[in-house]
DNA sequence: ACCTTTATGTTCGTTACCGCACATACATTC
DNA sequence: GAATGTATGTGCGGTAACGAACATAAAGGT
């Protein structure tokens, strides 16, 4: 192997060399499978995740078991963030939303290297800060956008994550995430795929033209984008 | 003066005593006025703010005017993490939702502070990582709660940053808080007087059966509640 | 006491989404 | 290629919240 590599890791790759390094060696390459789920609410963490090719969904599910996402990680981030946080854990869970593989870490090396009050600090405290943007964000699109606006947002959000631009998603499932009916994304993708933006069926969707689904998607995509960037510019060139 | 004393701020009376001495005599009593605007989108932070008696409230004001708060600040906190999260700005506004006081710390002292990798440092992100939890709470209830569960959890987390059981807010202005129009908080706030959980009267909202808005109110309010307890759990006493 | 302003109450038609039931169609397995 | 399971399409009544317009009522200024 491979053409895996943990610089396919945003987070990773934007580390200094001498940080990197010192992770390197305990970087555990995992597959991360349709459904897997990495963290149950309130559980205790052993490891961090940092995806390369697959995304994590992170779900608040209620007592009468709906459910929303509140944000998704991909290869530009990093899952677990409440390990250094200090709170140990949370009250959500985090559910693979796209197969893939990824890098993990086990929790007390990150914490490690977190208390070297360093570069790696800084990097993941600046991350977090964008992560809480795009749980605010969703917040607020929750309450104020229509579920065609939302599917939008939502794949867009995805495949920017991916390499490719196709997403492998049933509409149940993203009604999950979403928190909405299954019936309701059915109807939105209706929409979106007779007005040629995508093509989908049974479980595989395709986006056709990406500026109009960000034209047709509610501002929320892109205020989350751009808090991303800013927060975390592109990442150097490393030698592979 | 007075009977104000940083202690009263939840986090500033939880610092062991070499840190909160240090910073004693950089903290300026400031009066917060209802409405005031103490950090406008993506302004620069000049300070940040331990609140005693005010709140503030954080808000997310979209591109059409319409806005929502997405978590508040009182005597349990801290307004401006984004600061020692690195980005020094946030797309959010804060707000004064409740008139007061508060202590406030010129922004480079509290970077210094935390860039020591201490305590205070820990504290913080504890703190952090609560009002993750408020946010990530806040975009769940947005998604399945009715205004008038959502109306109780704002209610309640109110009273629990006063000391009184009153409330100084009119119903417009929590509507705007919620995200929701005013007549929508004008019945839901009618329903909760005839039930016998409220009075209320221009801008002036007493608490009278506190359990029944507890009972009345979604899981949201209890999941933030009880994490904030988890994280931050209850503060030293400290000679006055 | 009057007038003005501001806060709250009420109604009405409209809309987006819900919950349910069921039809269709593709995919997989035997 | 028949059978089964799974994904998607569609229709229907119900409801919560919306937008707008307007009525009432309390507070505050002169």
């Amino acid at each position: 192997m491979s053409n895996h590599t943990p610089t396919q890791n945003h987070l990773l790759n934007a580390l200094p060399k001498t940080e990197y390094d010192r992770l390197l060696a305990h970087l555990e390459l995992v597959n991360m499978p349709l459904g897997e789920v990495l963290y149950e609410s309130g559980g205790h963490l052993k490891h961090v995740y940092f995806p390369t090719s697959a995304i994590i969904s992170l779900l608040y599910v209620m007592e009468d078991g709906s459910s929303a996402e509140i944000a998704v990680v991909g290869n530009e981030g990093i899952l677990g963030i409440s390990l250094f946080m200090g709170g140990e854990t949370t009250p959500s869970r985090a559910v693979v939303q796209s197969a893939g593989y990824g890098y993990r870490l086990k929790s007390q090396l990150l914490k490690d290297e977190f208390n070297r009050n360093g570069p790696v600090l800084r990097l993941l405290l600046r991350y977090t800060q964008a992560l809480i943007t795009q749980m605010a964000q969703t917040a607020v699109c929750n309450r104020h956008h229509s579920v065609e606006q939302q599917l939008c947002r939502w794949l867009l959000l995805s495949i920017d994550r991916l390499a490719k631009d196709e997403i492998i998603m049933t509409q149940e499932l993203i009604a999950n995430m979403l928190g909405v009916r299954r019936e309701g994304v059915t109807e939105a993708a209706g929409k979106l795929q007779r007005a040629g933006l995508i093509d989908y069926s049974r479980g595989h969707i395709k986006v056709i033209n990406r500026l109009g689904l960000e034209a047709r998607s509610c501002e929320c995509y892109r205020v989350v984008k751009d808090e991303f960037d800013r927060l975390l510019p592109s990442l150097k060139e490393r030698a592979e």
